[in-house]
DNA sequence: CATGAATGAGGCTTCATTCAT
DNA sequence: GATGAATGAAGCCTCATTCAT
């Protein structure tokens, strides 16, 4: 009865807490932290809404475990984008670009969940947690990118004089913008003004450089 | 007629819908809209619950009427900086950049009204209404910032290669991006990175231009 | 519309707290502190579940106010009693006696809530404030009974080696205890019991005195 | 069949029903009835959950067995020492306030179980059962107590007039009250009162006898 | 107009009990 | 038999809203 892989035929009779994390997420997605009840999860996994308190303390702790997976996977999705094969920085930095604007129709359904977290982390029980996170996030988001900045400089390919630590930082919040402005305006394209405007950086909007 | 420390009585008889609605800024900004009750709204602006309701119609749409105050307030403030009487565009563009960023400070405070605005827009009931504020502010603003650039390249001063529109789009959203990271992040100068930024920007990354 | 006495004619619009508890008293006296929902009183009461909230902060405290009122009461009926004006030590005993037994008919029905709150002194929340406050009422209801006995002793009323302190512990202790049987037992009669017995105390069980 | 730590497995594989009892015992003891949850119990005892219902169809059900293996118990000891073999009636009665009164130090820590069955006859599902069984036990308690009065005064110990019901219940009800108000109070003692109250009872209180 | 006491729908959470393993 | 994961009924409490004054 139980596969090769530990699962069970049929419904099985372990929850899966990854499986109510998941639940979780898309509840919070589609309706937002408050008006997400506990029996819209429980019903979204199948489980009945006593077990959710087995895996989870509280609403509250359901809600920061959803945060911390959707933070973990983020941050690979960069990290791999990152660490392209790519020899050139601006050619590496087209790659981010292209990788996290691109992914906007998948992400499109979701990203409201990056709405509620940054809300949470003004208002939450655990907002502490929540904003100590996006600032680490944040932090190590623009070391990537000022490193790679950096590594152009290095190569001679970039001006020497380039603030390295302040363009990472408009280039990270840049991508969150783009997307931020599609979730408003379903005619907005971010991969296309993200790359656009990518090329102009690194170009320059002067006329004389 | 004469309070007890000799002042008039200096608060109407009217209540002022307005105060009302700072009141409730201050508390939204402060807990949240969802941990924010009617009570504690009542009790900052100094009148009874139900006077509230005298105002508006819910607590939704005075969350509503907080939200359209700030936009207001927010497109006065960047327009007037936009409308600065500086002659060239790089200039001009510097000190939208400087007013925005520069303002942080101060903006600081109620910082996390803008969080719950962006969430409203996702789970709120008035959601499509918050989209769409959102979506014509966003509009408008990358309008006016792609005007300036426009202007820029029609005068020479800027390649005419720039592709305004997307240009217009990553300003307007660093400069959002630059306030939330400050926001997560003491240490992080937004003003600063907004400068340097703007300035490598104007003359480009790439060494040849 | 309003009497003299502040009561308004028909449906009073204010709640009062009096009436609360002792909606409260009967409902736990009933079904005891934990079977009993805060619905039920409410109910009794004849007013809104959320009212109960206005004036007690929760389960746990609106039943401590139900024990307070009874203490007070407890203590002023028995100081009624032994103050009363009966010149020799033992008429006065006597008619304590008679007046705690013999209002078993009326106490009767709330008899039960001493029995919660000796058990909620075990176990409630509030269960060192219910052993401070039994404790204390306890010790100031031993210690009149003993002055009485004191004052018997100081007459040559009663013998001189006569145990008040551990005679009152004793007697306060069988004016419960006859309660807590007839409680048990309807047919027990605990004012013919209190009285039988206290005559055999007065003038002892052995032949030779 | 030999565990880790070299003993042998010496926790039978057939759970013991006594034990459950006892674990029960001291659980309720300690939190109340309604604040102990199954849970509780099953960890005191070391077993699973489940295996409670295996031996109790319910809670309720695990409580009054708790209770009746209480009674059976209180009822042997009082018997043993009632029996004693003191020949004066006078003697005996001293032997049981001692016995009764002096198990205090023991009786302490699970005294509040009493409290809980009084409350539980007031108020449980089985009430009725609990109050039957009180009411039976009481009688019993009484009538031992009673029957050794009797022989007293058959004897010529005692005063023929002695009302031996009457003066039985308050006995049994003040070795009750008495370890109430030590449960109250640690500062009193109720050996010393009990032995005390019984010397004073025996002699008389008036000069006259 | 202004008020705040009253309300009850609704949410989070607990826990006795069941039952598949 | 023994287990403990799963369950959902049920209870406490909150708070937006109403409405009598």
């Amino acid at each position: 009865m139980t596969g090769e892989d530990g699962t069970l035929a049929g419904r099985s009779r372990k929850v899966e807490p990854a499986k109510i994390v998941e639940s979780a997420a898309r509840m919070f997605s589609r309706k937002g932290f408050f008006k997400t009840i506990m029996a819209d999860i429980a019903a979204e996994a199948g489980i009945g809404k006593g077990t959710l308190y087995e895996y989870f303390r509280s609403k509250d702790d359901l809600f920061f475990a959803v945060f911390e997976q959707f933070m973990e996977k983020s941050g690979q999705a960069a990290l791999a984008s990152i660490r392209s094969s790519e020899n050139s920085a601006a050619k590496r930095l087209r790659a981010v670009s292209d990788v996290v604007t691109g992914s906007w129709p998948e992400m499109k359904e979701i990203y409201s969940l990056t709405l509620e977290f940054w809300a949470a982390a003004a208002s939450s029980r655990h907002r502490d947690r929540f904003k100590a996170a996006f600032k680490a996030g944040y932090r190590q988001y623009r070391a990537l990118v000022a490193d790679v900045l950096g590594q152009g400089v290095a190569a001679g390919e970039f001006r020497p004089d380039t603030p390295v630590d302040s363009v990472a930082a408009v280039l990270v919040g840049a991508w969150d913008a783009l997307l931020l402005q599609a979730w408003f305006d379903d005619s907005f394209d971010p991969a296309a003004s993200g790359r656009a405007f990518l090329d102009a950086l690194l170009r320059g909007l002067c006329v004389d450089g």
